[in-house]
Order: C-alpha cells, then structure tokens, then sequence
DNA sequence: TTAACGCGGCCGTCGATGAG
DNA sequence: CTCATCGACGGCCGCGTTAA
C-alpha cells in the first residue's frame, strides 16, 4: 500500500509506500488521520535515512493509482490538529498559510501553467475580496487546492471550508469575460488614439494650408500694388490699346520694361506704358530726341492730376531759368499796351509735353471727348507755371529790396 | 502750441482772336 | 456781330515751415 504524504518543510508531495511512514499500518484506504502529523523517511527505502514530519493525504494499493487520483482530483489540505507535544513553532505555520503543493512527478507540468495559474489565482482572490464573498479568515486560510490540468475538483463534502467550483468556475469566467472586455477597451482605446494621431496631422495640415493662403493672399496684394503702380491706375485693356497704336516692335518694349525695372531702388518702379520711352544712361528718352533724368521722370510719373503733372513735366524740359523768360505762344499780353511779347516755348517740345499728358490720360479714359478736353488744358497750365514762377521770382526781389532797403 | 509767412495749385477775370 | 477759345494775370486757399 502507498501512502500520498506532503513532507511540512518544504510542502513536496509525494507518493512512498506506507512502510515509510513510522509506526503506520493501515487496514484499509481510509484508515489513516489527514490532521495527524506522521513520521516519515523521504527515501524509498524504509529505515534509511532521516525522519521527516509528513501529511498523510491518501493511500491507494497501487502508486500509480495513487498518483493518478491525485493528479485528476484537487485534494484539500486538511487542517492538522493541534498537538500540544508535536506543535512547535515550526510546524504550527504550516496550516496557517495557503499552501502550494509540489508534486515531485507533475513538476515541470505545472510550471507550463504556474503564471496562469497564479494570475488566475490572485484575480480569484482579489474579485472574493472585492465582492465579499470571502469567507472567515479561518475558512479562507484553510483553503488550498490542488489543481490538475483538468481543473478537477472533488469537494464532495459540501460541509468543508472550499471554494465550490461552482463559485470558482463563476469567478473563473467572470474574470475572462473581465479580461476579454479589457482587450475590447484597449482595441477601442488603440482605435482612439489612432483617430487622435490622424485628426492631429489633418490639424496640422490645415493650419500649413491657412499659413500658405494667407501668404498667397499678401503675395497677391502686393503684386497687385506693384502692377497699379506699373501701369498706372488704368486697366489693362488700355496697355494693349496704346501699345498698338506706337507701332514699336515688342521686343523693345520687354527690353525697356526690363531696363525700368533695374532702373531706380526708391521710387516704385513706375514703368510708362509706350514702348517709346526707353531707358539708356539713366536717361528716358520721351520721343523726337528729347532727353529727360530717369529718377526725376519717375517723380513726375507718381504726381497727381494733370495741372501737376504737366507743370512738373515742363520745369523738367526747359527748366524754370527757361520758362520764366517765355511764354507760351510768343504772344504779348494785351493787358498792358507796351507790353513786349516774350520768346515762345518750342512747339515741338509743347507737342511732347502733350503727347505725354495724352499717355498719361489714355490710361485712365477711353472717352476722347474727354482726353481732348484735358488736352486741351495742356498750355493753360504751362502758361500757369511760368506766371507762378515769375511770380516767386518778383516775391524775391521784394524780399531782397526790403533786405536791401533796411 | 500757435501765429506768421512762403509757396504752389487752382480758379476767375480780362482782352484778343477767329469762326460762323 | 456774336460767341467760343486761348493766353496772361491776379487773387484765394491749403499746406508746410519757422519763430516766438
């Protein structure tokens, strides 16, 4: 007969043959006390080497089917009765904790489920705790499984201080539904974050696209501001208009376009729209040989309304040394009877002066009605001028007489 | 800060002229 | 003769500068 003890020390389990078990001769399969503490040798041999304290949990006639039962059936540890003579420190833990048990033969089996098992066993523990469904600190001490791989469980005695596998089995699914709603949450949280990733990269795309828009937008702006600038205030329609009645070839008018832009780094690039004014030297040619300084003709493109700009244009060709000693005709003023007529301004210049008002207006108005009624104005203003600058000239000569005189 | 002054632009007037 | 146009001229007004 075979005896299944579980050595106290180190809580190894195994099957020996009863003689091993000192001053143990048991009748029959149940005749044995799973509280008592026994004396056992832990080598096969009977009455070779030292004694060891031991748990008689079963006894089978065969080893095999000893072994075998044990295997398949979760066995509860007995308490072990509290023996005055045999209780010493050592061993009164032993019933105290929950115990592992080793079987010697299944080690290397058990260690294939040892996490699982464990974290099966910690999330058992801590789900009885949470649900209060531990029991006494008494009853739950008590309990220790011994577990097959088939999860077996043999608490026919419902009276004994187990688990019920029913409750096991219920906490045992409870925890893997558990777990599997875990796996449900982080897939959904990994599909969150995902989505999370991706709305922050269309974000970011965005806000690149409103930098750019906005860029483009001031691009704009001011390329609208250099072309109004370029060809004055007129629309485009009118460059074409004027461009064709030149008869210049375009080429040229890139090239002067071209030479404009280079010209001047102060004044906005005011391009003419006739191809006929071409740059050389710093110079603007304006047409029929006469010459101007580009920076001054630049000045004079950027003036408002045609008094300024034809008077401006004036002083520019003769000068006011000039202008001041004619006039525009030749013609003597008739209100003075001895008036001597002045030296008139070149008629071909005055047709210059006029052909560029006329550029100028052509760029604001296709009514001819109205470029010729603003032509027309052309020798008023120069006429303006000349008195305005005779004018200066004799407010000076006061002022020096009145030096003079005091 | 403010008044005085100078300068330049604009407008009105006058006289001459030429076309109808 | 009348009227529209042109040149010359003077005056007014706004703006900028300067001195008190």
């Amino acid at each position: 007969m075979y005896a299944f003890v579980r050595f106290l020390e180190d809580n190894v389990c195994y099957a020996l043959p009863v003689s091993c078990v000192q001053d143990f001769s048991p009748q029959s399969q149940v005749d044995f006390d799973n509280q008592r503490v026994y004396t056992v040798y832990r080598n096969l041999e009977p009455d070779q080497g030292a004694l060891h304290k031991a748990q008689i949990l079963a006894l089978a006639e065969d080893k095999t089917d000893l072994e075998n039962s044990v295997i398949q059936k979760k066995i509860k540890i007995p308490k072990l009765s509290v023996n005055p003579l045999e209780d010493t420190g050592e061993f009164k833990d032993y019933g105290e904790e929950e115990m592992e048990l080793r079987h010697s033969k299944r080690q290397d089996g058990r260690k294939q489920h040892e996490g699982t098992h464990k974290s099966i066993e910690a999330v058992v523990a801590r789900l009885e705790k949470q649900n209060g469904m531990s029991r006494s600190s008494n009853c739950s001490s008590e309990e220790a499984f011994i577990e097959t791989s088939e999860n077996t469980n043999i608490s026919d005695n419902v009276n004994d201080p187990v688990v019920p596998r029913v409750v096991y089995e219920e906490l045992l699914r409870s925890y893997q539904q558990q777990q599997e709603e875990m796996r449900h949450i982080q897939q959904e949280l990994e599909r969150t974050r995902r989505q999370l990733v991706q709305q922050a990269k269309k974000l970011k795309e965005y806000g690149t696209l409103v930098s750019e828009v906005k860029e483009l937008r001031d691009l704009n702006r001011r390329l609208q501001d250099v072309l109004l600038l370029r060809l004055g205030s007129g629309p485009a329609i009118e460059l074409e208009k004027v461009k064709s009645e030149t008869h210049e070839p375009e080429p040229e008018l890139r090239n002067t376009f071209k030479e404009e832009a280079n010209t001047s780094s102060y004044y906005p690039a005011v391009i003419p729209v006739m191809d006929k004014y071409t740059l050389e030297n710093g110079k603007v040619h304006l047409g029929s040989g006469i010459w101007v300084d580009a920076e001054k003709w630049h000045q004079v493109q950027v003036t408002q309304g045609d008094s300024k700009f034809t008077k401006n244009l004036a002083v520019m060709i003769w000068g006011t040394d000039v202008l001041k000693n004619r006039s525009v005709t030749g013609v003597a003023t008739k209100k003075k009877k001895d008036a001597v007529p002045k030296p008139p301004l070149s008629p071909h210049k005055l047709s210059i002066v006029r052909e560029c008002l006329y550029d100028r207006i052509a760029q604001d108005t296709v009514d001819e009605t109205e470029i010729a009624q603003r032509l027309s104005k052309v020798n008023k203003y120069i006429c303006e001028k000349i008195m305005d600058i005779n004018k200066s000239c004799k407010n000076e000569e006061r002022r020096e007489a009145k030096y003079s005189m005091q």
